[in-house]
DNA sequence: TCCGCCTTTTTACTGTCTTTTAAATATATT
DNA sequence: AATATATTTAAAAGACAGTAAAAAGGCGGA
């Protein structure tokens, strides 16, 4: 997920809760929750949260003390929920810290979105997820690979190979499936093509192709990714 | 003074445009104007502005396309002023890369708050500026590139395309994926023009363009910045 | 408005890299 | 040992990329 902190909820209205609760996790953001101030306050403490939605008209203390409060340590983005809808109530929220306001009933898809642009502003770009078999690394999402930190020159379908035997580590695939992903459905009977770009591959990935220990034969079968 | 960069406002509506002026300026704000998309475009681009407050329903063009141009190279805050309430408009919006949204009509009030939050988080999270990469930087806000110091003469898709790459140092982009992003959706099937700016963009930044070390070729698949 | 300049698009050609095919050699399985 | 299966190499075919230059389009200045 984008991030591993929750996003707390500070709102005494159970059925608002409910709501946040549902949406907020159905689009994989951890959440906890606080139905006053103090509560709110002690879980922004103990919890960091990436994120705190607050309603400001809680029973036993002022919205705007407890943005102020906040504000005076923690740095990241705070969205009002609130059916106040004065203009006076939104610049003060706004200028004692809130980033961004919404009013009640609120739309949940606007609120996510707004979630989304706080989220972005306040977060450096999460890392990519990244396969590793020994000195040897292979970036899905950036479509690269590397053997001791060097880029290894890759053709699109000698990668498309690559990839697919590694995301599948330890597992045997038979020529048919792998020529099914890699070639397409009628390439299924062109055992030959996989023998020698399975040969290029290790050309490039093994540190002796011919006692392979990452792209392994299995005889009358097919291949194995590392194990 | 808060900031003695502009704010840019884009928008066809005189009456909006001479309000925005007034309050604006009464609250120490320096303004630029534009009546178009064009226009903004250029205007944003030559005059560095700290701000950028942009109508979604521009004559002569589609506003989202105007952010994901603008979003390219400019790091700060975007403002969405639109007649248009649906969810569906505010999410696309803030999702291509807009700060915050209000429909109109607007509370001045509230806007100049959510003005002064913009501005307050472009402080905080000041974005690197300026790419490097051996001889070559690129400079993101006043769209410039140099080698050795020297200003490099680009065109402007030249420019976009150059920043697109280094944005993504070290990703292989797909021919489709920067026809969009430089382009527009409807030139997806047009690598003839990459061929052609990639050639030229070679020319002015390689040591050597026929053995290009900064943009690199992914035969099949697309090209790829630096490593 | 027209002209000239600059940028983008289009065209035609050449060169390079990738995939396919083929054939000879090696290894595994029974 | 015989047979099937796998590896390796290299050349042919095909796909893809680079280049140059002309045509078209857009823009600002006269």
């Amino acid at each position: 997920m984008i991030n591993s902190d929750p996003i707390l909820i500070i709102d005494d209205e159970v059925q608002i809760r409910r709501l946040l609760e549902i949406t907020l996790s159905a689009n994989g953001y951890k959440i906890s929750e606080a139905t006053t101030g103090k509560e709110g306050l002690t879980l922004a403490a103990t919890g960091h949260p990436a994120l705190i939605i607050l309603d400001l008209g809680l029973p036993d203390a002022d919205g705007l003390e407890i943005i102020k409060k906040l504000r005076e340590w923690y740095q990241k983005p705070i969205i009002i929920l609130s059916v106040r809808n004065s203009e006076d109530d939104i610049i003060k929220a706004l200028d004692n810290g809130a980033n961004d306001y919404l009013t009640k009933p609120f739309r949940t898809g606007e609120l996510l979105a707004r979630i989304r642009v706080a989220i972005r502003q306040s977060q450096v770009a999460p890392d990519e997820p990244i396969l590793e078999f020994g000195s040897i690394s292979i970036d899905l999402t950036n479509h690269t690979a590397r053997r001791k930190n060097e880029l290894i020159k890759l053709t699109s379908t000698e990668f498309a190979l690559l990839a697919l035997l590694a995301k599948n580590e330890g597992r045997v695939l038979t020529h048919q499936y792998i020529l099914k992903e890699v070639w397409g459905m009628g390439y299924t009977e062109q055992t030959q093509y996989l023998r020698v770009f399975v040969a290029q591959l290790r050309k490039k990935i093994e540190d002796n192709p011919a006692r392979p220990k990452l792209l392994n034969t299995e005889s009358g079968i097919g291949y194995r990714f590392g194990y």
